[in-house]
DNA sequence: CGGTATCCCATTTGATACTG
DNA sequence: CAGTATCAAATGGGATACCG
């Protein structure tokens, strides 16, 4: 099987990997975030070849999770700006850059992710139960969807059959 | 600039890319997730190359992400098994499925997470401050660390001077 | 079972030059 | 400013065969 039919599979997991998966794709995300704007300073910052970012941006202006307007002040000047969806994004990168400053960066801190108002750190990203209970691996397990496909349906019963710390480990 | 320069600077953002970055990874730890210890598995589950396999497991277990353990019933079995490390990657697991199948799936839902001890769903994963409240982009900020890169920290200042709303849009 | 080695091929990157 | 076009080079995936 090639990495494509994988990824067209039903699991929402394999089809995020058609944004965070691209090379720079990430790094284009957290630029918009910190306010770049333009064609130009994602080049500058990021030192990505133009032809390279010109197709990350059209990919995610096609996924919508960058909008590109015309600036306002400068109507010849295009702006990429984040969209709901890649906003909704913050989450995530939050604490990809938790876990990451945690267990691959070995007590570094080079970003710190603070709340605005009050410069307090935003504490880790964690799992909770609908009333606010932290969850660990084990308390958690997935369930297929209407709309899994069966064999993943099935991969979830024999598992579930078989063990009871599927998540464990 | 090349990539791989980018990607060595201080940004744990970055630095993440190279885990969830590579084709496949994020595969292999679902299905690590879901239960697969053996290479055999890893292969047949997903139909990935046993080249590539073998190279992505070998830096998920350099990265101290899989753990490779001779098994105990069966001695020359060998089993990748989750660490703590991987374990700590759920919320980014659940985050990333639920972005997914809120964004980019349109409604399909191929699979849920539930708290396994009552099958209730788990909430959306979000950022909340150290009382508990739940906090949007824009009451969110990142500073640079004591181990930021100079770069880094010139961009920041320059960021918050231009404009209140670097993370808005 | 758990890999390694090899070959071929497609894709992608980076650099650069050019354009409206 | 915001791209497009082109090209050489590297990378990296897939298939397959082989090995302890």
């Amino acid at each position: 099987m090639t990495q494509e039919n994988v990824f067209k599979c039903n699991c929402p997991l394999a089809r995020v990997t058609e944004v965070i998966g691209e090379p720079w794709t990430l790094m284009v995300l957290r630029e918009a975030f910190l306010g770049t704007r333009h064609f130009n300073d994602f080049e500058r910052e990021l030192g990505i070849a133009r032809n390279v970012l010109s197709v990350r941006l059209k990919k995610l202006v096609d996924l919508d999770l960058l909008e590109r307007v015309r600036s306002e002040t400068d109507r010849r000047a295009v702006e990429y700006r984040l969209t709901d969806a890649s906003r909704d994004l913050l989450p995530i990168l939050v604490g990809l850059a938790q876990w990451s400053g945690k267990w691959l960066c070995e007590g570094h801190s080079a970003t710190r992710f603070v709340e605005r108002a009050t410069g307090r750190e935003i504490p880790r990203i964690a799992v909770r139960a609908v009333d606010g209970r932290e969850l660990a691996a084990r308390d958690v397990t997935m369930v297929p969807g209407p709309d899994a496909n069966p064999e993943l349906v099935a991969r979830f019963e024999r598992a579930v059959t078989a063990a009871g710390d599927v998540q464990g480990g």
